[in-house]
DNA sequence: GTCGATCTGGAATGAACGTTCCAGATAGAA
DNA sequence: TTCTATCTGGAACGTTCATTCCAGATCGAC
């Protein structure tokens, strides 16, 4: 494992960029194949290093995918920035920009997703697992920020408890659109986005009434 | 492999037995640990027949998955026949039974979907990949078909446009909410079934604009 | 009671797996 | 130039894997 003593710039740049491309490795090829699916030596092969390099930088495989994990939460968490409302702009509205723009990151990061997803679904690593939580937790609060935001200006005091009303649905509907776009690369992200705006825009009047 | 010549009951029953007791095992086996997280070895062990029993019902491994799969797909197809519409139903209420209806077999058949939510990420087996194809197809067409129903009687001529327009939707949104329930199974599905209908609603009612 | 098809028991096989080991290359520091 | 931490190359190890093999158990048929 590497040390952060007495490094000279160049061996420090040499280390990080094949930690880096052992991570690109694993991540594209745990994308495809899964965790399981994925051997040590494929690893190797997809990053032109060799098998002891992958060891001297991580600890084990299930280390890979910690790491692997971990840079793509933390990519994950500054893509998903909601915009600002724009004055005036009806809550229908700001949900389909606000919708859009999370949409790219569906585009954007579909390796890292693809792992997130079959992790949420089998994984018995728990490091693995408390990093599922911290996104699954972000992108929900991510959510319930957005729709607060969308009904802001409408009801300005109940804004928040329709964004936790409906962030269910939508962090639902969201995962569901990514693994359309898996199943179907060649479907449009954007139309289901925008259905998902016109969605909550309308639960979210509904939640209103029922609040009130 | 069985033949299915000249065999007696007795003899053809505990060899069917013993086949359905290696397919309950690998189902639940998969859907917890995946197809290459589970063993042959994890088979045998979980069913209580030995390995070579195991070879003697199926040719392989993957043969094993195409036959959880394809039983997986029979009950699934059995599972999701949309209930009659009730005369003078309004879109959303019926809409709110079927989904209520639907719902159910995220409860009743986690295994299964499991495996094939796994599988639609990351399969390279022909077969599985076949029956995943079709179960999805499946699923959407029945969705189409109850969209269309909701809005029979209020849009009769563009009722199955309707259907066609929101039914990606709708099926992104039905998977979001399993995958949703396997993170958080205490969740409530009936909550993720009502909000669908409502959304679905809402969609329906302004494509039905669209369309006019 | 013997026969033959059906199924089980358990050992065996070779390949692939994750991991370890260590000798050597690299390049800034002294 | 020599030294030392950093990284690579490739072989090696023990384990587990999917799969095969075959002798034996089972039980209706005759």
């Amino acid at each position: 494992m590497p040390t952060t003593s007495t490094t000279t710039n160049k061996r420090l740049a040499q280390g990080a960029r094949s930690r880096g491309e052992i991570l690109d490795a694993a991540e594209r090829m745990m994308a495809v194949r899964g965790f399981d699916g994925t051997s040590v030596a494929d690893i190797a092969r997809e990053s032109g290093l060799p098998n002891s390099s992958i060891y001297w930088h991580f600890t084990s495989k299930a280390g890979i995918l910690a790491a692997v994990m971990e840079r793509g939460a933390e990519r994950f968490f500054v893509a998903v920035e909601n915009p600002p409302r724009r004055e005036g702009e009806s809550p229908r509205d700001y949900l389909g920009r606000a919708m859009h723009a999370a949409g790219a990151v569906l585009v954007e990061q579909p390796d890292f997703l693809r792992i997130f997803t079959l992790l949420t679904l089998s994984s018995e690593d728990e490091d693995a697992r408390e990093i599922v939580a911290r996104v699954r937790a972000h992108g929900r609060a991510s959510l319930v920020e957005m729709i607060g935001r969308a009904f802001a200006e409408v009801a300005p005091d109940r804004a928040d408890a329709v964004g936790e009303a409906t962030a269910d649905f939508a962090l639902a509907a969201f995962d569901g659109a990514f693994l359309a776009l898996q199943f179907t690369p060649t479907g449009s992200h954007e139309q289901l986005m925008d259905q998902l705006a016109g969605a909550l825009a309308a639960l979210g009047g509904d939640a209103l009434e029922n609040l009130a």
